[in-house]
DNA sequence: CATGAATGAGAATTCATTCAT
DNA sequence: TATGAATGAATTCTCATTCAT
């Protein structure tokens, strides 16, 4: 009476499961917790409401790993290229780079970072990824100071603020509208700019000047 | 024929009506929006929720004035610092200051300038009350650029990161925590160096050493 | 300690129940009872809401005197002119047109005989005051049909007819727009003329023919 | 993939449907729209009123929807009845003989035509309902008249008072009780009788006499 | 096992009525 | 005594979650 949960079975299983993060994270990023609704979910998603919980143990759950899922990825990006080795100056700012040109690629990411969600959960979820970028950036921070390339400062408070200057600036209610690809290469070139002065970079120059 | 009102009456009304404007602030810092349905915000002021209605037609207008009040006041004082005469410099890192000292000083004001609102209403408020900031910051950097203060760079993504980033660290899901006054007065003297050094203003030191 | 409640007294107390009758009246007959919540008629009448409770124990008893008003000062004149003496078709004729002409002139009292009321009290009193009507016709049809003026029928349904007609005719959702006095005065010779013909008058001519 | 949806969820579907419509209108037939609040609308058809919302938009698009429905039933068999060939005078008698004895029939029905709704929406379809009720009738007198059958006379006043007459007659507040059916069967004809004198109707007789 | 109809608690808003001033 | 601010029950509507089919 058992079925054997075939290859095929297994397969639809994970790709509900993932249409299913999708389209939430989509419906986020394009309208804010307020436009997603779990039938709104479902639909997106092209399975039934009930589906959804047989995934999901309940909608915070769901979104818990929607952001979950996206800080992960993220996270694993980042680390990689703040791991590395050498000065630490273009290590930052190629993880702000590396940062912002995905949120300005994907459908909208960061939105969901950004957006209040109704539930506690997911509100807690959002936080500690935003925690998450912040250490890293701390990190970063430190290891900047310690070689002598960045000036004394407090850490924690500009771990923030790069968090801060670089989400608003991407996807806060005043960031620069771009409308071509080449406003978005600016707004990269922008955003790293700022907070690599910010933290002091005592560059003879953060990139080579173009020549005259 | 009617009965004058009384002082003690006047006096009461008004009262309510600051009185819920600042449960409601109150609630929103605490919680987000979320935790601001009608209902508590008429316990946490200690009326009925009819009585919400004799003040504010709708949440929604009741929340866009908690918005609004706080911007109104915000701007003023921004403005008039803004405006001054003399190098931008100091004009720019007052108005960081400024802003900075009154979030940590108010009962999370600024917190509502971050938590995304459920009506939409609200919502366009708190992107008017951001652009206006940011404005005023664009406004600063301008002049700065104008001056020979500050290097040619992208105003409208210099603002947006200046707003993001002073909000953020002030009361964004990863600010730093602050247990004393003492700590305060750090923060404030990071975002400051932060913002200036972010717009690079060219000096040997973003404050002067008091001499001893 | 007690006051003798003076002669301007009473006379102001009376002049405020009057004008929050009328000023109910006024309200229903603008836009229905919907339009008059208790507020709504103490500003009309110039007085507090209080006071409004110092004359009529609740808006029910209000409105049921707001009817009750209206349907004796019309039954009087009604009554004055059904029981008078002769032939019964003049009488029925005068009768329509009596109320009919009032109708167009006042501020819509046969509104109130029309509109739904959210009180159950006000809503039997709305029947009651048809029913006089009602009756005062089927007087009227009874007596015609014994004098031989009328034929014979249904008295109840008759008078339920007569008044259905001229209620509809006058202030019911299709009633004719009037726009001139003149259009008040064709609509008057109309409805007579309907409901005469109703009633089956055997008349050389209910009216005297136009001399050719 | 999907499961098929059964023929019996189909039935429940459309039957539900159809019971919430019956059910608000019942209650409106019942007590007026005061005693059609959405919970009891709901509690009368047996769904909780969520499911009402599954359904109808709003309380305003039932209720607009139940006078739409009797309406468009109604006009359809009047206007059979109204576009027929011959002499005017049986047509307007089967007009008003059918439509009110499928009121008498019918649960109510005509009674939301008189109720004042307490939505706008809902009242404008109310009237939209009687002013097609009272084209219908206003034609017919317009041939009557045409085709010599009936006098000269003001045709929307004649057609506001018929329908007035008979909605009163039927179901207004001073509608003549009917306890039997054979009591439905006078009513049905004093009302007919009656408006047929009303419009002048020429003959020796509304309605020849049934040969011994 | 999949479906989506159904539930019902919760949120905003209104308004008759009361009662402190 | 007059006022109108205050109350709170009632009403409409939403949406996460469940469960009969």
């Amino acid at each position: 009476m058992a079925y054997k949960r075939s290859a095929l079975m297994e397969e639809r299983l994970a790709g509900n499961r993932q249409r299913i993060l999708l389209a939430a994270r989509k419906l986020v990023a394009g309208g804010g917790y307020r436009s997603a609704p779990m039938t709104a979910v479902a639909a997106a998603a092209g399975v039934s409401t009930g589906q959804i919980y047989r995934y999901f143990p309940s909608k915070a759950d769901l979104f818990v790993e929607v952001l979950n899922e996206a800080v992960s990825h993220e996270m694993t990006l980042l680390r990689a290229i703040a791991d590395g080795e050498g000065p630490v100056t273009p290590r930052l700012r190629q993880a702000i780079e590396s940062f912002v040109r995905r949120a300005l690629a994907g459908p909208g990411l960061a939105y969901a970072f950004i957006a209040e969600p109704t539930e506690p959960e997911v509100e807690a979820e959002r936080i500690r990824g935003r925690r998450l970028f912040g250490e890293l950036f701390r990190d970063l921070l430190a290891a900047g100071v310690a070689s002598g390339e960045f000036p004394e400062q407090d850490l924690d408070a500009g771990a923030a603020c790069i968090v801060g200057a670089f989400t608003e600036a991407l996807v806060g209610p005043i960031a620069p509208t771009r409308s071509s690809p080449r406003d978005g290469e600016r707004l990269v070139e922008a955003i790293c700019g700022f907070c690599l002065r910010a933290v002091g970079v005592r560059e003879r120059r953060a990139r080579p000047p173009k020549p005259a």
